[in-house]
DNA sequence: GCGTAAACTTACTGGCAAGTAGATTCTGCC
DNA sequence: GGCAGAATCTACTTGCCAGTAAGTTTACGC
């Protein structure tokens, strides 16, 4: 039962400092084991900290789970966004290209996080998938301006906006997923990830914006 | 006496369609709250039974869960494969075409399916992940199969078998996706949304076989 | 009719985990 | 040095829920 052994009695340390770890050791094990089969203890055993701590600081599970949310979706945009800021102004092709690229490194080097953001936090249901529901809904309308400011361009507009939001929302999927599977290929690399696509989504998008149209014969 | 009270209390019933009625109570039950949050008492009450019966017929709530994820997997495999079956043989388009139909077409009217195939056996790790992910892998393969056999027919083979399984899923991540936008969007009919995935995809794909690649610049 | 097995119930146990009371250090500051 | 208060712990209470023991009722074959 005794932790670890020969730390001289871990240090004192300032409020934010623990906050932060046991904000990490949170999505760590809320990653590892969903909400509900998470244990505070165990978050409380991570973190280096009992329990007591966890409660003072960040609140009840809920609280703390919310919080693990923001914090994580937070980062996740927030690369994104610098991932795509530029001087120049951008295509539109570009603009989803650098998109892309930044959220599967982000991926990539924050596995918990992501598997937080995205397993985890939409089967709870409730004030979670609120929240969750939310940036991802936000994603799809950023995702889909660039459709439909493309496609308007081009000149099909009614068309374009009828279908950009559901088409964006397939994008994003396609990249969440594309980014599950990853998981399991670890040896490919992000760009790779991201051209792919790109080649599929852009290309289609090409022929779309011509007026080419597949039907079913 | 005799059965002349006919109390509206359900009757007794054969071993079998007891069971089905549970599954179905505990399909409903985890869709709503994930695995965690069930509870058995709820499954129990929904199905209209007490619960030693749902011990007694489907033995412990992993197993119960285990249970409801198999059945609904062939329901909706069972539903998309008849969905792609005819006599003649098909183009790969129309193939991928049907297939896409039919399973929006099973989303659309087994949500509750759906919602516990995608959202909650993933979740909670373990046993049934790797059950719901032998599912997916098996989906995907197919699919994969569908453009690498396009791919390799129209000669870009090396190319088309690398990127296949990551094209593949990433469709598979898109159909899902949109399956859960449609949710939130119910005025689109199953059609749409499968012709939305066709033109992006086949189109996409089109232009690929030709040796059209998008790349950055 | 009547006995037997299958269908079904009530009412419990046991354990785990969320959340807390209250005592106990340390640390910065005068 | 000593004290105020922040940081931290041990050791509980509480309630829920998976799982079960043991009994009761009904269908149905003969």
């Amino acid at each position: 039962m005794s932790r670890s052994t020969q730390q001289p009695r871990a240090r004192r340390l300032p409020r934010d400092v623990r906050e932060r770890q046991i904000l990490d050791a949170a999505v760590q094990v809320f990653s590892q084991h969903g909400f509900h089969a998470a244990s505070m203890d165990e978050v409380a055993d991570v973190a280096g900290v009992s329990k007591p701590m966890v409660y003072t600081y960040l609140g009840s599970k809920e609280d703390l789970f919310s919080e693990c949310i923001r914090r994580e979706a937070k980062r996740l945009i927030d690369a994104v966004t610098e991932g795509v800021s530029t001087d120049d102004e951008l295509a539109p092709d570009m603009l989803l290209w650098l998109g892309l690229r930044s959220f599967f490194r982000y991926v990539g080097s924050n596995r918990d996080s992501w598997t937080v953001l995205h397993r985890q936090a939409l089967s709870v249901g409730g004030t979670f998938a609120d929240e969750i529901s939310e940036m991802r809904t936000r994603s799809i309308e950023l995702v889909a301006s660039v459709v439909v400011s493309t496609g308007t361009k081009q000149g099909i507009g009614e068309q374009a906006e009828k279908s950009g939001a559901g088409l964006a929302a397939a994008l994003v999927g396609a990249a969440e997923s594309l980014a599950d599977w990853w998981i399991d290929h670890p040896d490919v690399e992000e760009g790779t990830l991201a051209s792919w696509l790109m080649n599929l989504v852009w290309l289609g998008f090409g022929d779309l914006v011509q007026g080419a149209v597949w039907r079913p014969r």
